[in-house]
DNA sequence: ATGGTTGCAAAGCGTTTGCATACCG
DNA sequence: CGGTATGCAAACGCTTTGCAACCAT
């Protein structure tokens, strides 16, 4: 059995949890893919078995819940999932051409700090894009 | 003719569109409600005519780009709109009770200025929500 | 009169759910 | 074996679209 198997067995069985081979294959096509919508992740893992968008869904929530994966809203369509162990980056968006670029999140560190001291409010700065225009469509 | 009809007409007029009862409708709605998704813009022009939830979409639409309404997400569901007369602001989700707070988009400013300076990126700050869990849910 | 605008109904996308079957532990 | 997880299909929420009738200019 390899290690990330086992680890992927005991943190879903530590909550009560099964390891099935849906949901591995589910999280290594997270991992491959680096991020994609549900429905990229599922065409990942159709080229090798066959998984039903329902159970990747399902699948995606429960990964998210046990620490695994997060995801993160670039607009109005699918969300973007990716693992956990991918360092945390700020996406920004273009309104006009959809570019997507990634910054570090310390970008936002004033804000964080900010929102913390006047609300007491713990800030996944990550969680939504940043959205505006890119230096292409600005000129 | 009441004064803002007559400014909303020649605003649409300019861009050769047309003032209709249903555009005056819907754009007094987002501005007596504060803020609505196009479903509860919808109810709200209900109440004193018919309005299709068509053609809400199209208008809200069509006064986005005239400048006269903008959107904001705040999380998977229905967008929100308001006035662009409204005061800028940014929104706090919570993730665990999903209270959504206030706060002046100035808190945003260092970030706003770094992603300029390093990206050339004009951000929109309240165009996306910000997320993270509120004092209560923290503690 | 002419072409933008509306209402309606149907289709669309992304997601969730009910239920019988399959299979992990 | 017991109960969780899956696949399937149907339903869901939100939004867009095609088209004929309508109406602002």
């Amino acid at each position: 059995m390899a290690d990330d198997e086992r680890f992927l067995q005991s943190t879903l069985r530590s909550r009560g949890y099964r390891l099935t081979p849906q949901r591995e294959l589910v999280l290594r096509a997270v991992t491959e893919l680096g991020h994609g919508t549900p429905d990229e992740i599922c065409a990942r893992v159709q080229t090798t078995a066959g998984v039903n968008i329902s159970t990747v869904y399902r699948t995606l929530e429960l990964l998210e819940e046990v620490g695994l994966v997060t995801h993160t809203h670039l607009g109005h369509g699918a969300p973007t999932y990716h693992a956990a162990s991918d360092e945390n980056h700020l996406h920004m968006v273009c309104r006009d051409c959809g570019a997507v670029a990634e910054t570090d999140v310390s970008a936002a560190d004033p804000l964080v700090q900010r929102l913390a001291r006047d609300h007491g409010f713990d800030t996944d700065v990550a969680h939504f894009a940043i959205y505006g225009r890119c230096r292409d469509c600005s000129s």
